[in-house]
RNA sequence: GCGCCCGUAGCUCAGUGGAUAGAGCACCCGCCUCCUAAGCGGGGGGUCGGACGUUCAAGUCGUCUCGGGCGUGCCA
């Protein structure tokens, strides 16, 4: 249940009473703590349209809240403030309707149909920590989303097709021209085992870039080789699947690391045969233009602000541009899924480019009801504000990293006071490892530049995933010991400290969070109420002694409220991928 | 040049037009004979880049300005 939306009813219900519009009584969560729970500020907007004194309406409609048995106190103060505060009662009413319920009284929203594009891989490119935001953004979306009702489709939409397959085919041909692959005349089977493993194809892919941009005609061989294998030119067909298989196994394997999958893994070459349909609808709306030799469409609109170049469809040498292969993508998702929305998980950079495919989708008449939404992300710079390098300044592999956090996690384990198996500490470490990476990166506003510093990931203090978990698992510790002592939980009572009502609030308001996190696309919003009822629960802990209670009813409330806890800490866990480990 | 985004504590960042702008880190001081101290409490630190405007009320909205990042047709 979302307490916000519950005490707008109510206080809209108490405005109208009195004559004013309804909409006046929204309510939010009280700015000032210390003088009540919630608050409502609309006496003061009302002021003007009623020419009322706002301490009027405020006093009037605090006189009407008043009587109400669900506040403990409903104030007016000075300008027009109207405070409220619940009664214990209710938020132990509330809390005990929270713990007997599976979702614990979280909503579920109208169901809608959202594709969700993300990951931004490319085959034969290793995944650098340049992937890392699309991914698990991505991810916390694709699951928040769900839980919360919607029926989402992910895709990681592989870059399989592009400029960068040539310059792999070119390489190969350039180091082993023998390979059949390679012979335009050949006409037997392909063998059935890759020419190359995943660590040769790391190595291949930027040699083969570096090489591009000092040999010209090895680039313009790459181009050729991408051109051909868009043709269909059987050995690079071939090779190509090759390519492809190989890649996404390490791909599979970098995500998993991380908690992050697809349901499906479409590449762009699976758009390819949507985009002579694209371009025929395009050609029949008029909406085709040559330019220098190109074909563009315009998409610019009379109101724009901000300059709008033609869109690029096809290329003076007759290849297709990322964004006609994207166009063929939203073909084939509007076919095969009829999505209400899609959702773009894509670096800030390419706003512009999205703003383009979106109109010319639109113009094309490709959208059928479906809202397609760039869900825009900042670059991951290093502690010098500039894109992240490694100290010798290359780019750092997202395996390497996860490796590095994982190693100091273990290192962490294997100093902590509990003791673990060696099979044990491996688990945490991983498990602790990706939740100091996912909370480092989504703490902050999505939209942001964010400075990526390893040492703060592998600090493990204060507002990490690290703390989140440590929560999680005390309270798991605790309820295993009262299982074994066999102390049993019971009601939830009304709060008997601070600490404890401000705890139940806590976790009263992640019902109105995760909406807002869904409909803002923020991630951050899941961290800061995960670190609201983390933070109030430690308080709470280190104030009660919860076993020893000697008042049975207090015990078994104090139980039942820790278990709650825990349930939420692990389903807002969960929307991030972020497992609770056994020990820490 | 034009456009988009961002300037909040020493650092990294939150902040749904409302009251006294919050966290974490760092620094200083406390708290384990008692359920996991990867924890809890306290302290110092701010003209929210600047100016003007809208509003009963601006960190939040508008205009201008300074600083930084990014984008601006045949890579993706």
């Amino acid at each position: 249940m979302n307490i916000r939306q519950e005490l707008t009813k109510i206080v809209s219900g108490a405005f109208e009473k009195l004559g004013y519009a309804p909409e006046y009584g929204a309510v939010t969560v009280s700015g000032r703590p210390d003088l009540c729970q919630f608050q409502c500020n609309g006496a003061m907007a009302a002021a003007k349209e009623y020419r009322t004194a706002p301490a009027a309406i405020a006093d009037g409609i605090a006189e009407c809240l008043r009587m109400d048995k669900r506040f403990s106190s409903v104030e007016s103060v000075k300008p027009g403030f109207i405070n409220m505060s619940l009664s214990d009662a209710w938020l132990a009413e509330l809390m005990n309707a929270a713990g007997g319920d599976d979702r614990l009284t979280l909503p579920l929203m109208e169901p809608r149909t959202i594709v969700v594009d993300y990951g931004g891989a490319n085959v034969a490119k290793p995944l650098h920590v340049g992937h890392l935001r699309s991914a698990i953004i991505g991810d916390t979306l694709c699951r928040l989303a769900r839980f919360l009702g919607h029926r989402v489709i992910s895709d990681v939409h592989l870059g399989d097709w592009g400029l960068q397959m040539g310059l792999v085919i070119a390489e190969i041909e350039r180091e082993q021209p023998e390979l059949c692959y390679f012979d335009p005349d050949y006409e037997g089977d392909y063998p059935a085992e890759p020419p190359v493993t995943v660590d040769e194809l790391n190595v291949i892919y930027p040699a083969a870039s570096a090489r591009s941009k000092t040999d010209a005609e090895f680039a313009a061989k790459a181009a050729r080789a991408t051109v051909e294998l868009q043709d269909g030119r059987a050995g690079y067909t071939a090779l190509w699947r090759h390519v492809r298989g190989v890649s996404i196994a390490d791909l599979k394997r970098n995500y998993g690391a991380l908690g992050v999958s697809f349901d499906y893994w479409y590449g762009e070459s699976d758009a390819d045969k949507y985009i002579p349909r694209v371009i025929g609808l395009l050609r029949n709306k008029k909406l085709l233009r040559e330019s220098d030799g190109a074909m563009v469409v315009d998409t610019a609109l009379p109101e724009d602000k901000e300059p709008m170049p033609p869109m690029i469809v096809v290329k003076s040498n007759g290849g297709d541009m990322y964004g006609t292969t994207d166009l063929g993508t939203i073909l084939q998702r509007v076919e095969d899924w009829k999505p209400d929305e899609i959702w773009y998980v894509v670096d800030n950079r390419q706003a512009l480019h999205f703003k383009q495919v979106f109109r010319c989708a639109a113009l094309a008449g490709l959208l059928d009801n479906t809202d397609c939404i760039h869900i825009n992300f900042g670059t991951m710079n290093g502690r010098d504000g500039k894109p992240y390098k490694t100290r010798d300044g290359g780019v750092m592999r997202l395996s390497d990293m996860i490796g590095d956090v994982t190693k100091s996690a273990y290192d962490k384990a294997s100093g902590s006071d509990i003791a673990m198996s060696e099979e044990e500490k491996l688990r945490v470490a991983r498990a602790v490892g990706v939740a100091a990476i996912k909370i480092g990166d989504m703490l902050n506003h999505r939209t942001r530049d964010f400075i990526f510093d390893m040492d703060r990931f592998l600090a493990y203090e204060g507002k990490t995933g690290p703390y989140l978990q440590y929560t999680a698992v005390r309270i798991n510790s605790l309820l295993a010991k009262a299982g074994e002592a066999k102390v049993s939980s019971g009601d939830i009572l009304p709060p008997a400290s601070g600490a404890e009502r401000e705890l139940q609030l806590s976790l009263l308001s992640v019902a109105d969070a995760l909406p807002r996190a869904l409909a803002e696309k923020a991630p951050n919003i899941i961290c800061e109420v995960l670190f609201d009822v983390a933070g109030a629960y430690n308080r709470f802990y280190f104030e009660n002694k919860i076993l020893t209670c000697p008042e049975e009813g207090r015990r078994a409330s104090w139980l039942s409220l820790s278990r709650l806890t825990g349930d939420m800490l692990g389903i807002l866990l969960g929307l991030l991928g972020i497992e609770v480990p056994e020990n820490m």
